[in-house]
DNA sequence: CGGGAATGCAT
DNA sequence: TATGCATTCCC
């Protein structure tokens, strides 16, 4: 005859009790038990019809098993074991009210000590005690044993003991012992949970910064694993949000940066999860969707509007198509045309150039008719004068004429030069245009003839639909030569994109120390307005620190107009100096301290100075580089 | 049962 | 002495 586990225990998500906590909390669930249908541990005697005894008693989680100090508690538990009658036909037992009692940690030797005893007085037939010396030797033993045992994990060791001739239950069957047992309030084995994402989309290159509220967890013992299945759930990546111990507050929340998707350069968005994972045990969470979306980044949609088909002159014979350009809608300008460049009066003046549809009527706002011509003109600051059809013509050819004499293109701007204001689809001008095709003669044409408007300013600093003026995308695109063009012509540094960043925010972030240059050599800079911070909360100094070319002398321009390298961020307080240290940045923190004058007990929101982060990161060089420049070691994460 | 306050322990 | 978290207790 022998025992078998026909139910282990479930290993997770029971509750030890302590014995102030009363005896009634519910017993352990079995491994299949769920919420529909609940089981409970079961063994069964096999080879064997009759009456039996079965013991059950909590041993360690161990090689070899040592009694545990907890308790077995319920119905038919008493100093800590369970001891029930089975058979004779019925040859299983289940075990449906065991408790567990969670001895104190100071108790934890006294109770081994009586558990020794008991299993000793059972082996051997003293039943009159022990002599002094045992008692002593069983005492050493059990505090020492004491230090070395987990609390947090049991198992229960099953012992059958069949009758023997005298109808005693004497004859022992083998110990069988489940499966592990783990307290779910011990820290280090409480159920993971995601509880709430401040997001859960992001770019495919990763990066991006995620706040995500769990269920405590241990900061030093814990990650965040996204992973993708194919259609027949089988793991084919992994990645893991990147953050350090100190990203994790008061074991509640995590800040971290997600990882970059196995291929950046998706079309589609790509579905994949997020979970909790315990790295001591690799426990997960459940896992909650999050989305990687194809790189939308400024300079992306800038190369797609460079990969354009090229057009072709024989595009504009006045077929009816206008060469893949659409106006943007609503724009008042695009009616202008008409009344700009046409001859006066309107009528289409024998087809010669070809004239702009006038859009459709804008539904969305049907309250807006369309706008009285004059009206319109005002608006826009457009000077007109009515010319006669003939005039009109005479004036295209002259200049068309002088064109072929000087090859001189603005001889033939210039008579266009209002319909510089008209936008495209995407809402660039023709500077925009100009500046994202690289067309530097273009360029320096087009802001010849629209120096000769009144209406100058608001033509060079048009922003198209991503708020983005045409100095911004010359930033953007480290063009140099256009900078210098444009700022020559009075283009504004400051105006701020959609994300809140002005032209010299974007020069730091490229680390293009030449445009930077220029640009803060433009003219009526206010430096509150240069030294601002944008939608996430960073400023020129921060951009500049965390650039990957070219961080040293944008630094030192920045330092040298004034910019305030100790300005923390919004978010949590960080100083450029807590960026380069975090990313282990050697040269930047270098230079942020000796040749800025950057602040060495700067501290974050909550407390950090430069020196806490490169050591709760664990890098060794920045943190001897901190030091050796002074930083305190001994400064508190409390300030005053 | 689970949430969380109170207490204790290790720095 | 104060903080951060584990342990214990309470509801």
């Amino acid at each position: 005859p022998y025992l078998e586990i026909i139910e282990n225990p479930k290993s997770r998500g029971f509750r030890f009790r302590y014995t102030c906590e009363g005896p009634s909390h519910g017993g352990i669930p079995g491994g299949s038990s769920d919420k529909n249908k609940k089981t409970f541990p079961a063994v069964k005697i096999c080879n064997y019809q009759g009456y039996a005894r079965i013991v059950v008693q909590l041993v360690t989680n161990e090689e070899n098993p040592r009694l545990h100090p907890h308790s077995l508690v319920g119905k038919q538990c008493q100093n800590g074991i369970c001891t029930v009658q089975c058979g004779p036909k019925d040859m299983t037992a289940t075990f449906p009210n065991l408790g567990i009692q969670h001895v104190t940690k100071k108790n934890v030797a006294t109770i081994l000590e009586e558990r020794y005893i008991a299993a000793e007085m059972q082996l051997s037939s003293i039943n009159d005690g022990f002599p002094q010396e045992d008692r002593k030797r069983i005492s050493v033993k059990a505090t020492s044993e004491a230090k070395s045992i987990d609390l947090s994990v049991v198992r229960l060791m099953f012992i059958a003991y069949l009758p023997d001739s005298n109808g005693a239950f004497t004859i022992m069957l083998k110990p069988v012992i489940s499966d592990a047992i783990f307290d779910s309030k011990a820290p280090n084995a409480a159920t993971l949970k995601i509880c709430r994402m401040d997001c859960n989309a992001g770019s495919a290159s990763g990066g991006d910064e995620v706040y995500l509220l769990c269920d405590k967890v241990q900061k030093d013992d814990i990650q965040v694993v996204f992973s993708e299945e194919d259609m027949q759930g089988n793991n084919i990546w992994e990645g893991y949000g990147n953050f350090s111990p100190t990203d994790v507050h008061r074991q509640f929340a995590i800040v971290f940066r997600t990882p970059q998707y196995r291929d950046v350069d998706i079309k589609q968005p790509v579905n994949v999860q997020v979970q909790l994972r315990r790295k001591s045990d690799h426990e997960v969470s459940e896992a909650k969707p999050f989305t990687y979306l194809p790189n939308k980044s400024d300079l992306e949609l800038i190369d797609r509007k460079r990969r354009k088909p090229m057009p072709d002159f024989v595009d504009h014979l006045g077929n009816g198509n206008t060469g893949g350009y659409s106006f943007a809608a609503g724009s008042n300008v695009q009616q202008s045309y008409n009344f700009s460049s046409s001859p006066a009066g309107g009528d289409n003046g024998g087809g010669k150039v070809k004239e702009a549809r006038r859009p459709p009527a804008k539904q969305q706002n049907p309250q807006k008719g369309p706008m009285d011509p004059t009206m319109l003109l005002k608006l826009n600051r457009i000077k007109t004068e009515p010319v006669s059809w003939a005039k009109w013509a005479e004036r295209n050819s002259t200049a068309l004429h002088d064109y072929s004499i000087t090859g001189d293109v603005r001889m033939l701007l210039v008579l266009q030069r209002h319909l510089t204001s008209i936008r495209d689809h995407s809402g660039d001008s023709v500077l925009h245009v100009a500046v994202i095709h690289d067309q530097l003669e273009v360029l320096s044409s087009l802001l010849d003839v629209v120096a000769t408007l009144d209406n100058k300013q608001s033509i060079v600093d048009a922003i198209n639909k991503q708020k983005q003026t045409a100095l911004q995308v010359a930033v953007l695109t480290d063009n140099v030569e256009a900078v210098i063009d444009l700022i020559k012509m009075g283009a504004n540094p400051l105006i701020l994109d959609s994300y809140g960043n002005h032209s010299i925010h974007v020069a730091c972030r490229h680390g293009n120390a030449s445009i930077l240059y220029h640009l803060l050599n433009s003219k009526q800079l206010d430096i509150m307005q240069m030294d601002m911070k944008n939608h996430d909360g960073l400023g020129c100094f921060h951009l500049a620190a965390k650039a990957s070319q070219g961080t040293r002398q944008c630094l030192g321009l920045l330092k040298s107009n004034n910019f305030n390298v100790n300005m923390a961020d919004t978010k949590s307080g960080r100083t450029a100096l807590h960026l380069a240290v975090e990313m282990d940045n050697l040269v930047v923190a270098g230079c942020l301290i000796s040749e800025c004058d950057a602040d060495m007990e700067a501290a974050t929101y909550e407390g950090y100075t430069p020196l806490h982060v490169a050591a709760s990161l664990g890098l060794c060089e920045i943190a001897t580089l901190l030091l050796a420049c002074g930083a305190d070691p001994d400064a508190s994460t409390s300030p005053p």
